[in-house]
RNA sequence: GGCCCCAUCGUUUAGCGGCCUAGGACGCUGCCCUCUCACGGCAGUAGCGCGGGUUCAAAUCCCGCUGGGGUCACCA
C-alpha cells in the first residue's frame, strides 16, 4: 500500500501548473536554467501556468545580487512566467522570506493534527543514542520522541531547551511514478522522522517547499535528480497535509538528469561553462543556448538538433526526457549556437553584434550613420563565419580604423611570401587606376586577378594573402574584395601603400 | 555503509523483440569547393560494460554483477 494511491486526487486531470523555484545563491548555473527551460516549455506545451517563486529561506547564503542575476538571465532568454515574482498572482507573496506567516499557520495545523511533533534531542545526543544501542551513527534519528510524556517534555523545557519540530513519517513503503523514470519505491524505514522547523521557529526547506507547491496548486514538479531522494519525504509531508486538510492532491514528480562536466562529475560552479553569463559574454544568442540546453536530456527527433523555440515547445513532453546524465559539451553547444546565428535575419544579426563591438571598443556608445552603413555591409560577411557574437569585434575592427591604426599581427605576417610588399604596392597601383564608381567587389577582383594572377603569375593564395594582411592586419578576415569595397578606394590604396 | 537513480560510437542521441551487417549530430581525419577563415558537399573513424536467463529471435524483456552518480543536515 503506497501513500500516493487513494485517497489522493492525482494531478493528472488538472490544468498543468509548474514552477521554477531557485534559491538565490551565486550566479545562475546552466543546469538550473535547463530546469527552468523544461518547466517553462512544459507549461507552454500544455497551455498551463508557469510559476516563478524564490526560495530565499537561508539568509546566510542568499543574496539580492543573485536574485537579480536570475531575473536577468530568465529575461535575457525570454523565459517568461505567468505568476510569481515581479508579476504577482493569486498566491502572493512569491518570495519565501515573505511567507513566514503562512508557514506558521500550516505548522499549527500539522501540530494540531499530530503529524508533526516536538523533538528536543540534539545531534550529539542522537549519535550517543545510536552508539549506546550499537547502531550505526549514520542511521541518524531513531524516532524516539514520538510519544514524549508530559513529564519528559516539562523536564526539557525546565532545562531551557526549545524543541525542533519533526514530521511523523508513516511506517510504510512510499511509491511514486516518476515522470521520467517510471515507478520508484522507497522501502519503509528508508529515512527517519525529519526536522521541518528549527527550535527557533524557522521553517526549513523540507517543509516550505512542499507547502508552497501545495498552496500554489503545483501539479507537476520537474526538478533536478539531486532531489529524487527527498521526494518520498515530501510525499510523506503531502500525506500529512492531505490529512490535515491543507491540500487536495499530490503533484506528479519528474526528475531531470544531471548536467555533467568533464569526467563523471556534475558541472560544478567552479567550471566557467556552468555560468549562464559566461555564455552570454562569449556571444551565445538566447536561441542558441536554449536550443543546446533543450538537448540536455531531450531530443526533437533522431536526425535534427537545430530547432526553434516554437518547435521545441510544440514537441516537448517530460515523458520523453532521457534519464541519463547529460554532459555539457562546449563544442556541441558552440556548433548549435553557430547554426542559430546563421538562421538570424540580417538586420537582427547586425543589431545583436553591436553591443559586442561596443564593449570591445570597436564602436562607441552611439553609432554614427557612417558606422551604421559599414555595419550593414559588413555584418552579412561574418554572419556565416562566426560561432559566437564575441568573435565579431576581431573580425570587423579593421573596418572602423584608419590606415595608420592597422597593426599587423605576427600570425598574419608569418605566412606571407618574401615579395609581399611588392605585391601590395603593385596592387595599390592597379587599384589607384580604378574609377571611384567602379570600386566594387567584382571589379576589384577582376583588376587584381589581371595584375597578380595573370601578369605576375602568382597563385591566388600567394597573391591575396599579403593584401588581406595589409588591409586587415590579420590572417583571418571577412572576404577580401568585399572588405576593400567597404573600406573604399582611398583607404584601401592607402593601406596597401603603407604595407612594408 | 543504508536507500535511490543511471548504463548504445570520444561526447550526445535514435532504437521501446525481428526493419540493426546499430542510424543521426558534434568532434576528429581525408577530399572537393575556395581570396584567408568559415559555410556547403562527399567520404571515413568509432559503440550496445560483463554474466546468466526468457524467446524461433534481444541493444531492446527479467535477474545478478560491475561501474558511475545521488542522497542520508536543525543547507537548499
Amino acid at each position: 500500500m503506497s501513500l500516493i494511491t487513494a485517497p489522493f486526487t492525482t494531478a493528472s486531470g488538472a490544468d498543468v501548473v509548474v514552477r521554477f523555484c531557485p534559491s538565490p545563491t551565486g550566479t545562475p548555473h546552466v543546469g538550473l536554467i535547463r530546469t527552468a527551460l523544461f518547466n517553462w516549455a512544459y507549461a507552454r506545451h500544455t497551455g498551463g501556468k508557469f510559476v516563478f517563486r524564490i526560495e530565499d529561506t537561508d539568509a546566510e547564503r542568499d543574496s539580492e545580487e543573485s536574485f537579480e542575476m536570475i531575473l536577468d538571465g530568465l529575461r535575457w532568454l525570454g523565459l517568461n512566467w505567468d505568476e510569481g515574482v515581479g508579476v504577482g498572482g493569486p498566491n502572493e507573496p512569491y518570495r519565501q522570506s515573505e511567507r513566514k506567516h503562512i508557514y506558521l499557520e500550516v505548522i499549527e495545523k500539522l501540530k494540531a493534527s499530530g503529524h508533526i511533533y516536538e523533538s528536543f534531542l540534539n545531534a550529539e545526543e542522537i549519535d550517543a543514542r545510536n552508539k549506546a544501542a550499537g547502531r550505526a551513527v549514520q542511521l541518524g534519528y531513531d524516532n524516539s520522541e514520538r510519544e514524549l510524556s508530559a513529564e519528559q517534555r516539562a523536564a526539557y523545557i525546565a532545562e531551557g531547551r526549545s524543541p525542533a519540530l519533526r514530521l511523523r513519517v508513516p511506517d510504510q513503503d512510499i511509491t511514486f511514478t516518476d515522470l521520467v523514470r517510471g515507478e520508484i519505491t522507497f522501502p519503509a524505514g528508508s529515512f527517519p522522522d525529519f526536522v521541518v522547523v528549527r527550535p527557533n521557529g524557522q521553517p526549513l526547506y523540507t517543509l516550505v517547499n512542499p507547502v508552497d507547491d501545495a498552496l500554489m496548486g503545483i501539479t507537476h514538479v520537474l526538478r533536478g535528480e539531486d532531489l529524487l531522494s527527498s521526494t518520498p519525504r515530501q510525499i510523506a509531508l503531502y500525506n500529512a497535509m492531505y490529512e490535515a486538510g491543507i491540500t487536495k492532491f499530490i503533484p506528479q514528480f519528474g526528475h531531470l538528469p544531471f548536467v555533467m562536466g568533464d569526467g563523471n562529475k556534475k558541472l560544478s560552479k567552479r567550471d566557467p561553462e556552468s555560468n549562464l553569463f559566461h555564455h552570454r559574454d562569449r556571444g551565445f544568442i538566447p536561441e542558441g543556448l536554449l536550443n543546446y540546453l533543450a538537448l540536455l536530456g531531450w531530443g526533437l527527433s533522431a536526425d535534427r538538433d537545430v530547432f526553434s523555440l516554437d518547435e521545441f515547445v510544440a514537441a516537448f513532453d517530460v515523458a520523453n526526457v532521457n534519464p541519463n546524465p547529460a554532459r555539457f559539451d562546449q563544442k556541441k553547444a558552440d556548433a548549435i549556437n553557430a547554426s542559430q546565428i546563421r538562421l538570424l535575419a540580417a538586420d537582427d544579426f547586425k543589431s545583436r553584434i553591436v553591443p559586442y563591438l561596443q564593449s570591445a571598443g570597436v564602436l562607441g556608445k552611439t553609432v554614427s550613420a557612417e558606422e551604421d552603413a559599414i555595419l550593414n555591409a559588413a555584418a552579412p560577411l561574418i554572419q556565416e563565419r562566426i560561432t559566437v557574437l564575441g568573435e565579431a569585434p576581431d573580425l570587423l575592427a579593421f573596418l572602423f580604423k584608419s590606415a595608420g591604426e592597422i597593426v599587423i599581427e605576427d600570425d598574419a605576417r608569418n605566412g606571407l611570401p618574401d615579395n609581399a610588399a611588392e605585391i601590395a604596392h603593385v596592387s595599390a597601383d592597379a587599384l589607384e587606376a580604378v574609377a571611384e564608381a567602379e570600386f566594387k567587389t567584382e571589379h576589384i577582383q577582376q583588376v587584381l586577378n589581371a595584375v597578380l594572377i595573370e601578369k605576375m603569375e602568382l597563385k591566388p593564395r600567394v597573391a591575396f594573402g599579403p593584401l588581406r594582411t595589409a588591409i586587415s592586419g590579420r590572417r583571418i578576415s571577412p572576404p577580401l574584395f568585399e572588405s576593400m569595397e567597404i573600406l573604399g578606394k582611398a583607404e584601401t590604396v592607402s593601406r596597401l601603400r603603407a604595407f612594408a
